[in-house]
DNA sequence: CTGAAAGCGCTTACAG
DNA sequence: CTGAAAGCGCTTACAG
C-alpha cells in the first residue's frame, strides 16, 4: 500500500503537510499543495482509513440492530415476511449514511476476542460494541424483553429507535403514528359506509400492535359506534398468522363487510383466505392494510392502506443520530411520523356491494 | 474506555503480557494469567478493535457489493423484488461470516477523503477498498457492463462472486446450475405430459437468464420436440416485467399448458395475469418457477419450483473467500450448485385438465 | 506556511 | 515465562 510517508517524500515535504492537505486542517501553500495533489495521483495514494481511525479515535461507523428472538442476528431476522416493511427503510437510511459519510456495519462476528465472557449479556454487550468503536446505533427493537435494548437506551452510544419508543441519556426514537393512521384508515372505511369493521391488530403484546388496535378503538367510540369484540382477532405479524387468523374469523361466518389489518403483509394473507372462501374484493368485503410496500400494488386487487412515509422516517433517523454523535448534547424528543391514505382498489363503498 | 494499560498495572504486568494472555499467542505462566483474566473483569476491559486492526495491519472486514445500475448503493438494488431471493443468500451468509469471525460492511460512505478522484473509476475503486481494508469482496454481478467488475476480479483482493462466473488471480465464483436446474423443471412438465411450454427466461442479456433458456432448450431438444419460438417470452427480472409479459402472451391467445418462469418473483407476476384471466392453475395451466423464495409457498396457488440451495451457496461463498484470504495461494475453481425441484399445487398433468 | 515529535492502543520480535 | 522497545500509518498541538 502507498503510504503518506512516500506522497511525502516525492513532493518534498513531511508527512505532517500531507495530512493537513488530506484534511485541510490549516492552510498550505498553493504551490506546494499542487506538488502534493501530483504526488498523490501519480502513486494512487489513498489514505488507509485503520490509521485514520487509530488516529482520530473513531470510526466513522454505524452498526445496524434487530433485536428479535433472543440471539440471532440481523439478517435472520430481517429475511421474515413481516419485517420485509424495514427493507424499505434500510435503502433509504443507506443513502442517507452515504450523504453524512458514515458506515453501516451489519455486526456479525463474536464481540470478543477471548471466550470467558457471555457476548448477550446487557453490560458485555456494550462494552462490546463500545471497544468496536461504534459510534452510534441504529436499533428495531421488536422483542422488547431482550435485555440488550434496555443496556443500550441507558448506555452513552448514540442510539436512535425505530418502530418504538425508547428514552434515555443518548437515546431517542422516531415511529410512524400507529394510533392516528389506524383511526384514519377506520375513519375511511365508516365514511365509505362501512359498520361492521373486523380488525387484525397484529400481535397486541408488542405497543405497535396495541397502538393500531387503540386507533381503531377510537375512531370507532369518536363516531359512535360500538366495537364487536368478535371481530378483533390477534394473531402474529406474519403472512402466515394472519391467513390463519382470517382463515378462522371466516369459518365462524360473522357478519363484517370490511376488514382492517395492521400490516399489509398482513392484509395479502388475509387477501389469500378471502380468495380461497371465494369472496370478492373489493365488492362483498373492503380491506384496508398499514405500510404502503411495493408488493402491495400487485395484489390482486391491488391494496388500499396507510402509508408510512419510509424516507422522513430514515432520514429523520440518521440525521438524528449524526447530530447526536457530532453535535451537542441535547438528545432530540422521539419523533412520531404521521402516515397517509393511500386508495388502490381493495376498498369501495357499501353501497356499490353486489348481492 | 479501558485499555490494556490498566490492565496490566492493576495485574502487576507489562502490557505485552496482556497481549499475550489475549491471543494465546506464547505461554504465560498460570498464575500471572489469572491475575490478568481478574483484572480485565474488574475492569470489565474489551480490547479495542481499531488499535488491534492497526497494529496486525488487517480488519476482519469483508465488504457486500451488488453491482446493478451504475452508480447505486447496495440496499437500494436488493429491495427490488427481483433480488428478494438475495435476502435468503444474504441471511445465510451473515451467519457463516459470524462462524469465521469476520464483519460484514455495506460501504456506503464515499471511497475518498479528498474530492479530486472519481470514486466510480475502476483504478481507485480498487484502490479505495484497499485504503479501507477490505479484505475480500462478496460481489452480486448484475449489470455485468460495469467496468468496476472486472477490476475488482483481476485485483488483488479476494474475491467471491454470486450468480455469474468471474475468474481472476484472486477472484472465484458460486452459483447454481441453472442450465441443469431449467432443463430438470422442463422434463417434470414433460413427463406430466405437457408439449406446449411457454418460457418466460428471464433478461437474455444476462447469462444466467441466458442459461435458463439454453435448459429449456435442451431439455426440449433432447426429448425430441421442437420449440415454438413464439412462447418464449424475454422480459425483464421484476414482478411487473413478468405480469406484462404474461398479459401479451395471453392476449394473443396461443396454445400452450404449461410455463417455465425463470424466477418464482416472475411466476407470482404471471400468476396474477393468469388470475385476471381467470385462468385456472393447474386445471387449465400448470405453472412452475425457479428460486423458492419463501413467498412461493404462499402464492395461490403454492408454486412448484427449482430450489437453489441458498445455504452451499453462502456457505461456499464464505469459505473459499476466507481460504483465499487466509489460506493458500491457489485459487478455488467456479462453483456449480445444484438445485432441485420442489413440486407443490402449480403444475398438474394433462390429463387431469377440466375443460 | 511547514517540520519534528508525540500520540492513538494495540502486537510482536528481541533479549534476558 | 516476561519486559522494554519499536512499529502500524495516520493526525495534531507545538515551535519556528
Amino acid at each position: 500500500m502507498v503510504t503518506s510517508e512516500q506522497v511525502a517524500r516525492l513532493a518534498g515535504v513531511s508527512r505532517a503537510t500531507v495530512s493537513r492537505v488530506l484534511n485541510g486542517s490549516s492552510s498550505v501553500r498553493e504551490e506546494t499543495k499542487k506538488r502534493i495533489f501530483a504526488a498523490m495521483t501519480a502513486l494512487g495514494y489513498q489514505p488507509g482509513s485503520i490509521a485514520i481511525d487509530a488516529s482520530n479515535q473513531r470510526s466513522r461507523t454505524i452498526a445496524l440492530m434487530l433485536f428479535q428472538h433472543e440471539h440471532g442476528l440481523n439478517f435472520s431476522h430481517i429475511t421474515q415476511t413481516h419485517n420485509y416493511f424495514f427493507l424499505d427503510i434500510l435503502k433509504e437510511i443507506e443513502a442517507a449514511l452515504s450523504e453524512a459519510h458514515y458506515d453501516l456495519l451489519i455486526p456479525s462476528r463474536p464481540y470478543h476476542t477471548f471466550d470467558t465472557v457471555d457476548d448477550n449479556q446487557p453490560g458485555t454487550y456494550i462494552q462490546a460494541l463500545q471497544a468496536r468503536h461504534i459510534e452510534g446505533v441504529l436499533a428495531v427493537a421488536i422483542n422488547l424483553t431482550d435485555p440488550r435494548i434496555q443496556a443500550l437506551a441507558h448506555s452513552e452510544i448514540p442510539t436512535v429507535f425505530l418502530d418504538n419508543i425508547f428514552k434515555g441519556e443518548h437515546a431517542t426514537s422516531i415511529k410512524s403514528d400507529f394510533v392516528g393512521g389506524a383511526k384514519q384508515a377506520i375513519k375511511y372505511l365508516l365514511q365509505l359506509g362501512h359498520r361492521r369493521i373486523a380488525c387484525f391488530p397484529g400481535d397486541p403484546i408488542t405497543p405497535t400492535g396495541t397502538e393500531r388496535l387503540l386507533g381503531y378503538q377510537q375512531a370507532l367510540a369518536q363516531a359512535g359506534y360500538t366495537l364487536d369484540p368478535v371481530l378483533v382477532r390477534p394473531s402474529g405479524w406474519d403472512f402466515e398468522d394472519a391467513y390463519e387468523a382470517a382463515m378462522t374469523l371466516l369459518r365462524e361466518r360473522r357478519d363484517f363487510t370490511a376488514i382492517f389489518a395492521a400490516s399489509d403483509m398482513m392484509a395479502i394473507g388475509i387477501l389469500q383466505a378471502l380468495h380461497e372462501y371465494h369472496i370478492r374484493v373489493p365488492e362483498e368485503i373492503s380491506i384496508i392494510g398499514f405500510d404502503d410496500i411495493d408488493l402491495s400494488k400487485h395484489s390482486a386487487p391491488p391494496l388500499t392502506t396507510m402509508r408510512q412515509d419510509t424516507q422522513v422516517i430514515s432520514q429523520g433517523a440518521v440525521s438524528t443520530l449524526v447530530q447526536m454523535i457530532e453535535g451537542e448534547k441535547v438528545v432530540p424528543a422521539p419523533m412520531i411520523v404521521s402516515t397517509r391514505l393511500i386508495v388502490r382498489s381493495s376498498t369501495a363503498s357499501v353501497s356499490t356491494i353486489v348481492e
